[in-house]
RNA sequence: GGGGGCGUAGCGAAGCUGGUUAUCGCGCCGGCCUGUCAAGCCGGAGAUCGCGGGUUCAAUCCCCGUCGCUCCCGCCA
């Protein structure tokens, strides 16, 4: 019996018409006389009816459905009685008597049952993933995920990308993430690395002369795993020639403007808020700000200054500053919530984390008696009224920053002011093309190697590294980071002078990158792009905080696949094939 | 590498400052039931309380170790 309507389709319409579905069992009820099956697809979930009056052998088949069987029914489409419809069912006017039903498969009892979404616990969701599947929040999201990557292809198609593949199996370059190896069978001792990113080849691409190339890229990164990182994963890699940063940042606006509206039927704003790295430590405690809501972290240097705390005092003469973030309302606040908020900071190396609470006539409780002359001056710097809680901390400028950052974020969430609806996009700008590696004595690049310095600082490059700002950009969104990129170095001299910075001598770079360099002396374009990432993307639209949630096949948190049992040991035949040979640790299981 | 949390029937949870037969909901099995849509009612089966060791007259509960999962820090150019 082949399906003549899917479960999601019927309506009022179709009464009267004779109609096959094929589906699940999702829903089996048994009123002695009547009987109701709801049966389930891709598409929705129709009801089915076995009256009180069909015939005997096709009510004792309905009695013998169970959860999941796999089933093909017959039957005529009818309207439901008034006060039967059910207004929470696309179908829910209508239902299918039934007059044949042919089991197709049936099914043991569930580990778990299949609900809008599962409750049970991830691991076990990830052994039974085609089960946890069929639940209606698992197929949303992989239809988001198709509709998404759709509409990508779409829209980058449209403006005259074209979607090129470039290997997953490459030459490894040690800088960054760990590569995943992939040993060479006719290279003895030789391995391919997968690709962390597809950045090289997208580059030489670009010299190739195909000026905008885009690539849905799966990628792999063999670093810890996290809410919102996996292993495998991936990014919709662009990359265009003869442009500035203002046109990538146009081509990604355009192409999530695009994106939202065919797959939340959202408008998103023409061009999003540009803030410097700088700024956006300093007011928001992060470079990848949640712009859901304001609660700015302020300087609080000024008053620790002439104040005599010794821990503000003592911070400002190693160097370091004293920052402030005002929580609204939250005077209330007990002891234990207080040191809630601290430990926030504590987790970002914060010492500790200052508080006083704002009263109508000064400041009371926590450090109040150091601040209490000027109560005036502080609240209105600090825009604090009667009822809020003031918090600092006072450490080096970073871990300042990203311990408030933290607090922030934990008020913002703590005080419902994070509305999981909204989207906040905004770019961070101006990023340090340099960051000084304190254990090995050197300045490394902050990104990757290949990012252009802004102009500004070509003279000053190598007399003040620190202070080279790159062209360099991220895409942030609601407290993610879901893109990056960068103008990208196409003259070599530059080139040579980043790896000298860096301490890479030109016969490492040669080792490393020959093959790119190599590309670069043949007529190379100034070229630049962006890496939104997918599955980030994807998690944070469908309102979910596990990246896990809109992959079909993830693997777990330390790296393993539950349902097919990956990583796995491998034959000594394999092995010996590949010329490998086992250096275990003591506690390994081989099986 | 480090820190927090969790592990009790097929699933989700409760219990535990140590004490008879380990509780509840869902699922499963049997019965009843003519309009439900998380159907309802009655009955039943199902748990070496993750594993190992220790303390104790007595351990699911306390202690030590170990394994697994999960979130976070580090890491992720």
């Amino acid at each position: 019996m082949k399906r003549t309507a899917t479960c999601g389709a019927l309506r009022k319409e179709d009464t009267g018409t004779s109609v096959i579905l094929n589906g699940w069992v999702h829903r089996n009820r048994n009123h002695g006389g009547i009987h109701f099956i709801n049966l389930r697809d891709r598409y929705g979930t129709t009801q089915i009816v076995i009256d009180q009056d069909a015939e005997e052998a096709l009510r004792q088949q309905a009695e013998l459905l169970k959860f999941e069987y796999c089933i093909a029914v017959r039957g005529v489409v009818r309207e439901r009685p008034d006060t039967m419809k059910n207004p929470a069912m696309a179908t829910g006017d209508i239902e299918v008597a039934a007059s044949e039903i042919e089991v197709l498969s049936t099914c043991k009892t569930l580990p778990f049952m299949i609900d809008e979404e599962s409750d049970a616990k991830e691991d076990l969701r990830l052994a039974y993933r085609y089960l946890d599947l069929r639940s209606e929040g698992m197929q949303r999201r992989i239809r988001l995920r198709h509709e998404f990557t759709f509409a990508v292809r779409e829209y980058l198609s449209r403006e005259g990308f074209y979607e090129i593949e470039t290997p997953t199996l490459i030459k490894s370059t040690p800088e960054g993430a760990r590569d995943f190896l992939v040993p060479s069978r006719v290279q003895p001792g030789k391995f391919y690395a997968l690709p962390q990113s597809p950045q090289l080849f997208k580059q030489i691409l670009m010299v190739s002369g195909f000026d905008k190339y885009f690539q849905i890229a799966r990628c792999y990164r063999d670093e810890d795993a996290r809410g919102d990182r996996q292993l495998e994963f991936t990014q919709i890699d662009i990359e265009m020639s003869f442009v500035s940063r203002e046109d990538v940042f146009r081509v990604t606006e355009g192409m999530f403007g695009h994106v939202f509206e065919k797959t939340l039927a959202m408008d998103l704003p023409a061009a999003f808020r540009r803030i410097t790295y700088a700024d956006a430590m300093n007011t928001y405690g992060s470079d990848k700000p949640d712009l859901r809501f304001d609660l700015p972290i302020v300087s609080f240097d000024a008053f620790a200054q002439k104040s005599s705390f010794n821990a503000f005092t003592g911070a400002l003469e190693s160097g370091g500053c004293v920052k402030a973030l005002v929580a609204p309302g939250c005077a209330g606040y007990s002891r234990k919530l207080i040191t809630e908020l601290e430990a926030a900071a504590r987790i970002y190396k914060a010492k500790g984390m200052a508080w006083m609470k704002v009263a109508a006539e000064g400041f009371e409780g926590g450090v109040s008696k150091f601040f209490n002359d000027s109560f005036d001056d502080i609240t209105s710097a600090l825009n604090a009224s009667e009822g809020d809680l003031i918090v600092m901390v006072a450490d080096s400028w970073l871990i300042t920053c990203n311990a408030l950052g933290a607090v922030r974020n934990k008020l913002g969430h703590d005080l419902g002011l994070a509305d999981p609806k909204r989207f906040e996009f905004c770019w961070i700008i101006d990023f340090p093309l340099f960051e000084y590696q304190e254990e090995e004595g050197r300045w490394a690049a902050a990104h990757h190697m290949f990012s252009m310095p802004q102009a500004r600082y070509l003279d000053t490059m190598e007399a003040d590294p620190g202070s080279v700002k790159g062209d360099l950009y991220d895409l942030v969104l609601n407290g993610y980071e879901v893109a990056s990129g960068s103008i990208r170095i196409h003259d070599p001299e530059i080139q040579k002078r980043i790896f000298r910075i860096v301490g890479f001598s030109e016969e490492e770079a040669e080792e490393r990158f020959g093959f790119l360099l190599n590309a670069f002396s043949y007529g190379p374009p100034p070229h630049g792009g962006i890496a939104p990432g997918l599955d980030r993307m994807l998690m944070i639209i469908s309102e979910q905080t596990s990246i896990k949630e809109v992959i079909a096949f993830p693997k777990n948190s330390v790296g393993v696949s539950p349902m097919d049992d990956s990583p796995s040991v491998v034959d000594a035949v394999q092995l010996k094939d590949l010329h490998i040979s086992l250096d275990l640790p003591d506690t390994t299981e081989t099986d």
